[in-house]
DNA sequence: AAGTGGTCTAGACCACTTA
DNA sequence: AAGTGGTCTAGACCACTTA
């Protein structure tokens, strides 16, 4: 039980953010589960020979960091992972629709390399030829949306010889070391085209939500623009907004 | 100089956060300009009669929330207004329309006592009856959205007397001292009615961007469901998003 | 060199939860 | 009644910034 370890005062790094970390260590390796008590605070007092400030800033700091929640009166708890905050979050088609129970799958319609568009051009910053990929997108085998993905040739490339009635785009890329960082989508509402409906299953003038998403890496490239159609019986978008 | 408030020890509620309040307020009514250094916390120290740690508890505070800023050996900082986060933020259709640059304005089409549905007993949490009021929405005088909104009844009380095609809704509720924390949204497309179709003068069949609100105050409580539906030929909805 | 915030101690009384 | 975290005091030494 005392393997812990012990702070060291002679160092540079503050106490409390010595204990912080091990604190943070015994949560995260799972000496300590999910929605247990930690000891308390005089324990950890005892125990790490500090003053009452400086585990509380230690545990504060966890606290803020949604890592531990204090209970008056009760004791610090190890925080239960939080529902994903799944709103706001990046993700490819494929993650989306497996987080949300559903088994998700492709249809390749076509994937070639066509010129830019003004728009494409100005989206990705000026490539004048991209890599043009168009699937159709499902859930449990039922069409959900059609996905239309431009991606600068060199990223292109990477997707050559992957079996595009399969993968998902953003976890290959993530694998050969490409950091997404964020995008900015344009929602908007049309109603589908015959082809559109044809591909979807749907009735041509049913309504469709359109989603524009251009995708950036952490050095600020623009790595990827797309247009995504998604049935609106099957799918809606939410979004949380903070006052 | 000195007509500052001062701190009441025997109130119930802790002193560093009566302190937190006055060090706010100097904040935002501009009394100490953005980018002004405040004074020490040996000053707050002197001037409100508390110990350091208190003053400390304050200030952290307002830096965690991003109002202020400290830098070791040179003080603390009011810090400068962040690029407006726009995306993200829960905002009123007059708030949002004004900030693109539009004149906003309402036509009111209807506002009256209903019986909740089950939908909206939901979603404002078991309101048997509910305050309903339908209103086109207009930027530049042109018609950009139907807006239904349903409220409490203590809150639809708030607004008798309003010239409803005049007014905003959440600056009316923040006056009064309710405090709005954050909205869940719904996003989808559907198909203009008829009637919507000539309420916003376009075609039937024009495809409708619709989103449903619903809005909390701090305490948690709902105190807004609302359905809206914007022409997408004239609004678009942007979305920011993390990996 | 003087002044700032950063870290830390030892102690006190309190409100709240649980047994 | 005992134990928890919440608030608060008075004091100390430190690293960093500025003059």
């Amino acid at each position: 039980m005392n393997t812990a370890k012990t702070l060291d005062a002679k160092s540079p790094i503050p106490l409390y953010y010595q204990l912080k970390e091990i604190l943070l260590a015994k949560i995260e390796e799972g000496e300590w589960k999910n929605g247990t008590l930690i000891p308390t605070e005089n324990e950890l007092i005892q125990h790490y020979q500090v003053s009452r400030t400086t585990v509380r800033e230690a545990v504060n700091s966890l606290v803020a960091e949604g890592k531990l929640e204090k209970k008056q009166g009760r004791g610090t708890m190890v925080r239960k992972p939080k529902i994903e905050p799944v709103l706001g979050r990046l993700m490819g088609f494929t993650e989306r629709i497996s987080m949300l129970g559903f088994e998700p799958g492709a249809r390749l319609i076509e994937a070639r390399v066509v010129q830019s568009s003004e728009t494409i051009k100005e989206k990705l910053q000026g490539e004048a030829d991209v890599y043009f990929v168009k699937r159709v997108r499902l859930a449990d085998d039922e069409p959900i949306s059609i996905e239309e993905t431009y991606w600068p040739l060199k990223i292109g490339k990477l997707y050559e010889g992957e079996d595009l009635n399969e993968i998902a785009f953003y976890p290959v890329l993530e694998k050969l070391g490409y950091k997404l960082s964020h995008a900015e989508e344009v929602i908007s509402s049309v109603v589908a085209s015959k082809e559109q409906a044809q591909q979807l299953n749907i009735k041509s003038g049913m309504p469709l939500l359109r989603i524009h998403r251009t995708t950036y890496t952490a050095a600020g490239e623009a790595i990827q623009y797309c247009c995504n159609y998604y049935r609106s019986d099957r799918y809606s978008y939410k979004v949380h907004l903070e006052r």
